[in-house]
RNA sequence: GCCGCUAUAGCUCAGUGGUAGAGCGCACCCUUGGUAAGGGUGAGGUCAAGGGUUCAAAUCCCUUUAGCGGCUCCA
């Protein structure tokens, strides 16, 4: 007879099975009526789970106590209410659209959704959610019990056959496929079996509807089947849930206030970039205000590079075609490119030969075009730099920057903001070395991410190694090599001292890869950098070193980007700094700002004294009062203001304010102004003003 | 590319078929004020573009372009 283990360590004797319920019940009613679900040696299960055999039980509730010895939110209490509120969603939506047939409902980490697949003739539309939500509100005021029953497979296939779905009927041979012999079919009825909506569902769920205290059906979106655009496309119906209103709202407002902090808002707001109509979507036109950040920013890492034994160079935006035949990029890619661009002289060619579009179109696609392309990135220009001489084992390692432009035809519906777009600079460069250097030209390489990524205090990035399948024969180069590479690559991110993931089946074809990967405000993931070897290039372009065997030698490429383009980084960046960057990279650094015209020779002394250090200043002489003066500089997000007036021009000082501090920090010797803040951008923050009034 | 939503002044947004609006910003005038919005006056619009319905369209319909949230993709 079961033995109940319960978290505290007691243990619980029964003389007959029981139900996680009646155990939660014999603790305390209060215990039983907060129950939505129980966890039996670890596992999620319902609450009305029958327990005949020793087991540790633990009852979820919304709150468990935490490793503080607090209250902290039970994500599991939160996954059975949004995985049962999916299920009211769609029994109220199959009443709002008859027809509807139902596919694959999970929870999320914020909510969950359910694909549908609607009639033709009647999609839904976000005009529906108020109906969906009114008759999801009566369901869970019914408070019908979530009541699960099991099938054999036999039966439980031909109810499914008969109900006709073909989405569920291969959920379910996917399920039995996936566990053992004695698998059976779970159903849930939302109330009675028979009587009322159910749905083929693993569970578990809340024991009832009215347990789920707030939702909200949150927006659509379309899908496919299995995830494969040429299978069904399916509509995708986003919905959340909490316990309480209260967090619901407090979620929505969450959202709301990540909208405000997104990149684009204060890039607006900033004037840090523009896109428009006109220019195209996904070419960013970069105002003078975020060029500087992005200049400053470029000059930080130029100077890395510089030290670390990088050669900068320039190539130019577009090659020919048959660059990118040789690279084997072209017509591979062909799809993600812009169109070939095709001299005047073969199109007339072309034109006299008879060629119609449509031949014309096949030959651009197919690459059998003489022709120029925009390039999709700037390997193929680096390599002919690396080759345009000789080169002997003691030049190695080579490597040879460029902030390189490319330029890539992003799918439309993928195009946002600065973080994917179709024209990007890269922070490339390619490392062209011996075998035997790749190890230490791969830490070289993150040790370069690491100083600049503590330098702007980014330190919330996971790092991702790409490794080839164990069993796949879709790989280039020697087996032996790859083992190096990948062994240096392991090495190479542990000197990160980051976490990091192995993801097998993630490498690219020609070499393992370590990438790194932030969060924006939304929580959506962008991969940033990444560190490639390569073993294919080298091979394709067919290029050679002369080792001290005096014999030619095939050189290992490494690709690097570590903060993949300047645009989507600045754009992770504006989120990170929440717009307001760091004094070196600010676009403004310091506003002076008179009290009147009486002290504006005195403000133009100052505005001229910060100028001869090149610090970026502006005087604001308008006509207002100092604090409207001071809540424009805020808004604008200045690091500086200089307030100054009668009392600073005789002492020759100046009312320092900083942003982010609330108050005057008091006056200043407008000499030692000059050299704490010319100290503060030398040393990137390192130093601050601010430090000089601790 | 797919689904949904959206597009009105530089910005944020109101405007349900009948003369285009507000706040902020901008210009000018008054104010010369010591730390987060002083006051007044004024300019500024082919209502994203194109087509349609209508006596009449910012408003209804279609197409296109662009933005947002997802799906798919991402060398």
């Amino acid at each position: 007879m079961p033995a109940i283990t319960l978290p505290d360590g007691s243990v619980k004797q029964f003389d007959a099975p029981v139900t996680a319920l009646e155990v939660a019940e014999s603790i305390g009613p209060r215990l039983a009526q907060a129950a939505v679900g129980c966890r039996v040696d670890g596992e999620v299960r319902d609450l009305s789970t029958t327990l005949g055999a020793d087991c540790r039980l633990e009852i979820i509730t919304e709150t468990r106590k935490g490793e503080s010895g607090k209250n902290e939110p039970d994500p599991d209490a939160l996954f059975l209410v949004r995985h049962s509120c999916a299920h009211v969603m769609a029994e109220a939506i199959q009443r709002v659209v008859p027809g509807a047939q139902l596919v694959y409902g999970p929870p999320l980490e914020t909510g969950f959704y359910y694909d549908i697949r609607f009639p033709d003739d009647r999609p839904l539309k976000e005009g529906d959610f108020e109906a969906v939500e009114k008759e999801m509100a009566n369901i869970v005021k019914e408070d019908r019990p979530f009541t699960r029953y099991e099938l054999d497979p036999n039966e439980g296939m031909t109810k499914l056959k008969a109900e006709g779905s073909k989405y569920k009927l291969d959920n379910a041979e996917r399920a039995l496929a996936a566990s053992g012999p004695e698998a059976k079919l779970s159903f849930y009825a939302t109330g009675e079996p028979g009587k009322n909506w159910e749905d083929l569902c693993r569970g578990p769920h809340v024991p009832s509807t009215g347990r789920i205290g707030a939702f909200k059906v949150m927006s659509l979106a379309s899908s496919y089947w299995h995830g494969d655009e040429n299978s069904d496309r399916l509509t995708r119906v986003y919905g959340t849930a909490f316990f309480k209103p209260a967090d619901l709202q407090q979620h929505l407002d969450n959202i709301e206030e990540a909208k405000r902090r997104g990149h684009r808002v204060l890039g607006k707001q900033l004037g840090l970039f523009h896109f428009d109509e006109a220019v195209g979507q996904g070419l960013i036109l970069w105002t003078p205000a975020g060029s500087t950040i992005r200049k400053e920013l470029q000059n930080f890492i130029a100077e890395e590079l510089r030290q670390q034994g990088y050669s900068e160079i320039f190539t130019p935006h577009i090659g020919r075609l048959d660059l990118y035949r040789t690279s084997g990029h072209f017509p591979y890619y062909a799809e993600s490119q812009y169109p070939p661009i095709v001299p005047r002289e073969e199109l007339s060619r072309l034109a006299q030969e008879g060629c119609s579009c449509a031949e014309l179109g096949n030959l651009m696609a197919s690459g059998e075009i003489d022709g120029y392309m925009l390039k999709p990135m700037n390997c193929p220009h680096h390599i002919k730099v690396f080759a345009s001489r000789q080169h002997s084992y003691r030049d190695l390692p080579v490597r040879l920057a460029e902030f390189g432009t490319v330029y890539r035809w992003e799918q439309s519906g993928e195009i946002g903001g600065m973080t994917r777009v179709r024209g990007f600079t890269q922070d490339d460069a390619h490392l062209f070395c011996t075998q035997d250097q790749l190890d230490e030209e791969l830490q070289g390489c993150l040790s370069l991410v690491k100083i600049i990524f503590d330098a702007l205090g980014m330190e919330d990035y996971r790092v991702r190694i790409g490794l080839r399948d164990p069993d796949s024969s879709k790989y280039t180069g020697d087996p032996s090599n790859w083992d190096k590479a990948e062994a240096a690559c392991r090495a190479a991110a542990k000197t990160l001292g980051k976490p990091f993931v192995e993801e097998p089946g993630e490498a690219a074809f020609y070499g393992p890869k370590i990438d790194f990967v932030v969060k924006d405000v939304i929580g959506r993931e962008w991969q940033l950098g990444t560190v490639q070897v390569d073993y294919n290039l080298p091979e394709r372009f067919g290029l050679s070193y002369i080792g001290p065997d005096n014999k030619p030698h095939r050189p290992v490429m490494i690709h690097r980007a570590p903060f993949g383009s300047m645009e989507r980084f600045i754009g992770v960046l504006i989120e990170h700094f929440a717009g307001a960057f760091p004094a070196w990279l600010s676009p403004e650094q310091v506003r002076v700002l008179p009290i009147s015209d009486k002290t504006a020779a005195y403000a133009t002394k100052v505005e001229s004294a910060l100028k001869a250090r090149r610090v970026r200043v502006s005087t604001d002489d308008s006509s207002g009062r100092v604090q409207a003066k001071i809540k424009a500089a805020a808004d604008e997000k200045v690091p500086y203001m200089l307030v100054v007036g009668p009392r600073d021009e005789e002492s020759n000082t100046v009312s320092v304010r900083a942003r982010g501090i609330q108050k005057d920090l008091g006056a200043m010797p407008l000499d030692d102004f000059v050299k704490a803040l010319d100290t503060e951008i030398a040393t990137r923050g390192k130093e601050t003003v601010v430090s000089k009034f601790a």
